[in-house]
DNA sequence: TGAATAGTGTCTATAAGACAATATCCC
DNA sequence: GGGATATTGTCTTATAGACACTATTCA
C-alpha cells in the first residue's frame, strides 16, 4: 500500500486513506504502605480474557486527548480531579489483535484515601501492587502483583506502559507539586521520605534528605504535629 | 454526541464511531555556530499559506508511528539514519482547521554536515535558527527566525511542538549518546561545551565542565589533535 | 615575541553522608 | 524509666566554581 501523502503538500481530503483507531489508556497510580499500586481491570471478553488491563477508552471526535483521559478516569475510578500527565503514544502495527489501534497513554496520581472505595471489585477492578525495579530509570516492562501476591498477566503492551509511568514518576520525584499528589494535604518529612524511597526503589540518607527538602523551599511547616503515634510526634508540612 | 465506549467492555466494532486523523510531525534539529536550527517548510496552500511548518505526514495503516516519522524524515530531509525520539502527542479538537487531526511529534537530531545540501529551497525548505529561551526548562512556545534574522510565523501549534523539542533536548543534555548526535565523530571538549551552552541557553564554567565530562566516563580520548587552528590544538574525543 | 586557547594544580564554597547528642512522645 | 523517633549540631568527604600557572600553536 502506498503511504499517505505528507501534510504540507495536500490540503485534503483527510479521509481518503484508512485511519488507525485512537484510544487513551490511563495508569492510575497510588502509594500504599511503601508500595506503588495501579488500578487494573480484569477483562471478561476476548481478546485477552482474564488478563488485566489499564482503564482506557476510545477518543471521541469532539474531545481532546486530555478530556478523553479524564472521562475514562471518572468513569472507571470515580476520580474527577487529579494530577494527570501524558506519557507516550504506542503505535506498533500489531499491538492490538482487534485491528490497528494507536493509544495515547497517561499517568494519573491519586492519594490512596481518595481512591479507596472508588474501584468496584464486581466490575473486575483490582488495586495491584507495582513491582518497582531497583534504582536505574529502566523504562522496560514492569510487573504488577495481586493483593494476594500473585503476578498478574497484563493485557497487550500494558506492562510497558506501566514501565513508562514508573520511569516518568521517577523523573518527577523532586517536583513537590507532583509527589504531593500521592500524600495527604499535610504530611511529615518521614512520610515524604518513605514516598521518595518507594518511587526511587532505594533507601535514602535521612539527614541529607531532610536538609535537601527543607532547602528546596517547596514545603512549608504548618506548626502542628502528627497525633497518636507511639513516639515523639513529627511536625506536619504542606506544599508551599 | 455520546462518547465512544471504553476499550475493556466492548470487543468490537472499532469503526462504529468517527475517528480522528493521525499524523506525525518531526522537529529536525541541528547545531550551527552556537545556535540550534530547525528544518521548516513554507506552506504554499491554505490553510496557513506562507507560514512555516514542521515536516509531517499521515500515519499509514500498515506502518508504526516510528516508521511514519522515519519515512517523513527521509522524504523531506533525505535523512536515513539518525537519532529519533517521540516527544508528545497533540490533540486539541480545533488545532487544525481541516478537521480533527491528532499529531504524534518526534525530535530528530542530525549533525550539520549531514543535513547540509539535503534541504531543497525550491520546495520551500529553510533551516531556521531557534531562539532558545534562557535557562529554565520552560516548555512553552519557541520562536524561529530566518537566516536573514526575520521571525517566522509557524503553522498551527508548531511553535509549541518546537518548545517541547528544545525542552526535551535540555533534559537529555547530559546523555552523551544524545548530544553527540549533533557533533562530528570526534570533537574537542571546547566544541562539546559550546554545544551544551547552546542547548542550555547559559554559559558554563570551563574547568568544572571539563572535569565533569571526563569523570562521567562517557567519552574516550583519541590521542589525536585538531588541526589548522591559530592556537594550541586541543585533543579530540569521541563517544565511548 | 605576542595573542589565543589547552590543560594542570590549588584553594574555597557548597552539598551530601555519617554520627553524636538532646527532645518528646507512649507504654 | 525504657523504647522509639524527631530535631539539631558537628565533622568528614565529594563536587563545583574561581583563579593562577604552564604548554603549544600561529602570526
Amino acid at each position: 500500500m502506498n503511504p499517505p501523502p505528507d501534510t504540507t503538500s495536500a490540503s485534503l481530503p483527510l479521509d481518503a486513506w484508512p485511519r488507525p483507531s485512537l484510544t487513551v489508556d490511563v495508569v492510575v497510580l497510588t502509594a500504599i504502605d511503601g508500595s506503588l499500586h495501579v488500578a487494573l481491570y480484569q477483562r471478561e471478553i476476548e481478546p485477552g480474557a482474564g488478563t488485566f488491563a489499564l482503564p482506557g477508552g476510545f477518543v471521541g471526535i469532539d474531545e481532546s486527548l486530555d478530556e478523553a483521559a479524564r472521562r475514562v478516569l471518572e468513569a472507571k475510578a470515580g476520580i474527577r480531579r487529579c494530577y494527570l500527565e501524558q506519557l507516550h503514544t504506542f503505535g506498533a502495527v500489531r499491538r492490538d489483535p482487534r485491528g490497528r489501534v494507536v493509544t495515547v497513554t497517561y499517568s494519573a496520581l491519586v492519594p490512596h484515601h481518595e481512591l479507596f472505595g472508588q474501584l468496584d471489585p464486581h466490575k473486575g477492578a483490582v488495586l495491584a501492587r507495582v513491582v518497582v525495579p531497583l534504582k536505574g530509570t529502566s523504562g522496560g516492562a514492569v510487573r504488577a502483583v495481586s493483593p494476594a501476591g500473585i503476578p498478574l498477566l497484563l493485557f497487550l503492551d500494558h506492562a510497558h506502559i506501566l514501565g513508562y509511568a514508573v520511569a516518568r514518576l521517577r523523573v518527577r520525584v523532586d517536583e513537590a507539586r507532583v509527589v504531593c499528589q500521592l500524600l495527604r494535604r499535610t504530611f511529615t518529612l518521614r512520610e515524604l521520605q518513605a514516598l521518595h524511597e518507594t518511587i526511587r526503589g532505594e533507601s535514602l540518607n535521612k539527614d541529607s534528605f531532610r536538609r535537601r527538602m527543607l532547602a528546596s523551599g517547596q514545603f512549608r511547616a504548618t506548626g502542628s504535629y502528627e497525633m497518636a503515634v507511639a513516639f515523639r510526634p513529627a511536625e506536619l508540612y504542606m506544599l508551599r
